[in-house]
DNA sequence: TTGTAGGCGTTATCAG
DNA sequence: CTGATAACGCCTACAA
C-alpha cells in the first residue's frame, strides 16, 4: 500500500511537505503542490485511516444500533449515511434481536457499541433503557423515533393524527375513531392521542378509543384485523385512524373478511407511509413519516455532537412535520 | 482511555506482559494473569483498534454495499452481522441509490468501499458490474444473491420453482405458468426457468410462460396486476408461479379487480416468502428464500477468504435450498 | 517467565 | 516555505 513515505521519495519531497499537502493545512509552495498531487494520483496514495485515528486519538465510525428490520428506519439511516459519508465518517452496524426492545440482548450490544469507541452511537427508539450508560460513557449518541427525553429526532405524531382528523371531517366524515395497539395509555399511543383529542374538541366530535387485543398486541396485522371484527355494524364509526399502517391493512383484511365496504361504509387511514401502503387493496391513505429529513436531521445533530458544539436548551431534539398522503380507503 | 501502559502501571508488571495476557499469546505466570486481568477490567480496559490495526496491518471491516432497502437482503445481512462479530468483525455500510443497478452511483460507492480498506466486500447482487475492479484490489468480496460467476452466495431458484411446480399439481393443478418479469430471457427469469421447464417436462404437462409488461417491468406489483388483467379467462391457467411475493400480490388485486376467486379458480405461488407475503389477502403460497442460512454462510466464506485459505475447484459458490410455505392461495 | 526497544503511517511541534 | 523528529497504542523480535 502506498502511503506519504512513497509519495515523498516519489516526488523528493519531504513526508511533512506531502502530508501538508493532503491535509491541506498549512502552507505549500505552488510547485510542490502540483508535484505531490500528480504523484500522489499517479502511484495511487490512499490515507491509512487507522494511523490517522491512532494519531488523532478519534474514530471515524458512527455506530448505528437496530433492533430487528424495519424498511422505514433504513430510510432513515440510508440517509443518515449519505451525509454522514460526504464528512468522512462510517456508519457501522450492530444488529440486535428483533424485537429486542425487551431482549436481554440490548446490554450486551451496548457494552460492544462502547467497546467500539464510536464517534457516535446512533439508537432507534424503543431500546432507549440502557441509554444512560451511553450518556456516561461521554460518546455523542442520539436517538431516532424515540419516545423518551434524550437527545433525539423524532416525528411529530400528534400532528399527523391532527391532520388526519381534519381532512376525515372535511370529507364528511363525522365518527372518527382512533385504533391502538395494546392499553390506551401505552409509550406509542401517548405520542399520537394528543393530536387526536385536539382535533376532535375543535370540531365538536366525539372520541372513540378502538383498543386492539392487549395479547395480541404483538401482530399488529392481527390486531387490527381483531378490531375489525370486534366492531358493532350498527353504531360503528364511519371513519378509523389506525395506529400504523400494519394495522390499517389488518383493518382492511377484517373489512374485508365481513364484506364491509373501503371506504364506502368506513375509510381507514394508516400510520406510516410504508411501501407496503401503495400496495394494499385498496391503496391506503396514510400518514407519511418523513424519511428523508429525519436522516439528513440525524446525521446534522451527530455531526454537531461530535464537533463539541453546546446543546441547545432542552437537548438536541426536534420533532418533524409528517404529510398525509391520500390514496383509496378515505 | 485506559491502555495497555495504564494497566502495566497499575500491576507494576512490563506493557509486554499485559499485552501477552491480553492476546493470549505467549506464557505468563498464574499470578500475573489473574492480577492483570483484575486490573483490566477494573481499570475498564479497552483496546485501541485503530493501533492493533496499524500495528497489524489489517482492517476488521467488513464493507456491505446496499442498494436501495430491501428487508429480506437485510434478513441475510443480520445473520452475517452476527457471525462475523463473534469473529471480531465489525460490518460497516455503504449505500447506493435505490434501484442503482443501473446508477452511475455505483463505481464511485465501489470506489469509496476500496478507499476504506476494508478486510472485506460484500455486494448484494445486481450491481456486480464493476466487481472487477474489486477483484483487481486484491480485498476480498463476496457476492450475495448473484447470478453472475463471481464468487457468491446464491439461492436456487430453480429449485424452488422445480418444487412449486410438483406441489400444484400434487394438489391437482394441470395448467401452470410461469408469470415472469420483462423478457424471459433476461438473468432474473433465467434463474428460475429451467426448474419450471424441468418439473413440466417430468410432468408431462405444457409450459405457459406469461409475461409481464415490459415497460411496467420496474414495478412488479403493477406488471403482477398487468398480467393477472390480461388472462383469457376461457383458456387460463389454473395456477400460476411468479416471479417474486410482489408480483403475486400483484396479480392477487388483479384478480380481486376482476372477480376472479383464489384459490378457487386459480391457484397463486409467490417467490420470496417476505414479511408482507403472510399478510396478503388470502396469504400467499409462496417459496421461502433461506435468509439466515445464506447469511451464515456468507460469514464463513468472508473468513475463509480473510484467512487466506484456497478456494475450492470452481470458486467460492453455493447455491442454497428454497422451502415451499403453502398458505391459502394454493 | 518477563522486559526492552523498535516500528506501523500519520500528524504536529519546532527549528531551519 | 520546508524538513527532521517525536509521539499515538499496540504488537513482537530479541534479550535477559
Amino acid at each position: 500500500m502506498v502511503g506519504l513515505k512513497d509519495v515523498a521519495r516519489d516526488t523528493g519531497l519531504s513526508i511533512r511537505t506531502v502530508s501538508r499537502v493532503m491535509t491541506g493545512k498549512g502552507a505549500v509552495s505552488e510547485r510542490a503542490l502540483a508535484k505531490v498531487m500528480e504523484s500522489a494520483t499517479r502511484l495511487g496514495y490512499r490515507p491509512n485511516r487507522a494511523a490517522r485515528s491512532l494519531k488523532l486519538n478519534q474514530s471515524y465510525e458512527v455506530t448505528v444500533i437496530l433492533s430487528g428490520i424495519d424498511e422505514l428506519f433504513m430510510e432513515k439511516v440510508y440517509f443518515m449515511e449519505k451525509a454522514l459519508r460526504e464528512s468522512g465518517y462510517w456508519v457501522s452496524l450492530l444488529m440486535a434481536e428483533s424485537g429486542a426492545e425487551s431482549s436481554n440482548d440490548i446490554p450486551a450490544i451496548i457494552e460492544e457499541a462502547l467497546d467500539r469507541r464510536p464517534a457516535a452511537i446512533v439508537i432507534r427508539g424503543g431500546i432507549e433503557r440502557e441509554i444512560a450508560k451511553i450518556e456516561d460513557s461521554g460518546i455523542p449518541y442520539l436517538l431516532i423515533d424515540s419516545m423518551y427525553s434524550y437527545d433525539s429526532v423524532n416525528i411529530n405524531r400528534s400532528q399527523g393524527v391532527y391532520d388526519a382528523v381534519k381532512y376525515l371531517h372535511s370529507t364528511g366524515r363525522r365518527k372518527i375513531a382512533y385504533a391502538g395497539m395494546g392499553e390506551p395509555e401505552n409509550q406509542a399511543n401517548m405520542s399520537r392521542l394528543p393530536g387526536y383529542i385536539k382535533a376532535i374538541n375543535e370540531l365538536r366530535l366525539f372520541p372513540e378509543m378502538l383498543s386492539g387485543n392487549t395479547v395480541l398486541s404483538a401482530e399488529q396485522f392481527e390486531n387490527g384485523r381483531y378490531v375489525a371484527h370486534q366492531i358493532d355494524l350498527e353504531r360503528s364509526p364511519d371513519a378509523i385512524i389506525a395506529y400504523s399502517d400494519f394495522m390499517a391493512m389488518g383493518l382492511l383484511a377484517g373489512f374485508y373478511d365481513r364484506k364491509i365496504r373501503v371506504p364506502d361504509q368506513i375509510a381507514v387511514v394508516g400510520f406510516d407511509d410504508r411501501p407496503a401502503a401503495s400496495r394494499s387493496a385498496p391503496p391506503l391513505t396514510t400518514v407519511r413519516q418523513p424519511n428523508k429529513e429525519v436522516g439528513l436531521k440525524a446525521a446534522e445533530i451527530i455531526l454537531k455532537k461530535i464537533a463539541g458544539e453546546a446543546a441547545p436548551e432542552g437537548g438536541w431534539t426536534c420533532a418533524l412535520p409528517t404529510t398525509l398522503v391520500v390514496r383509496e380507503t378515505s
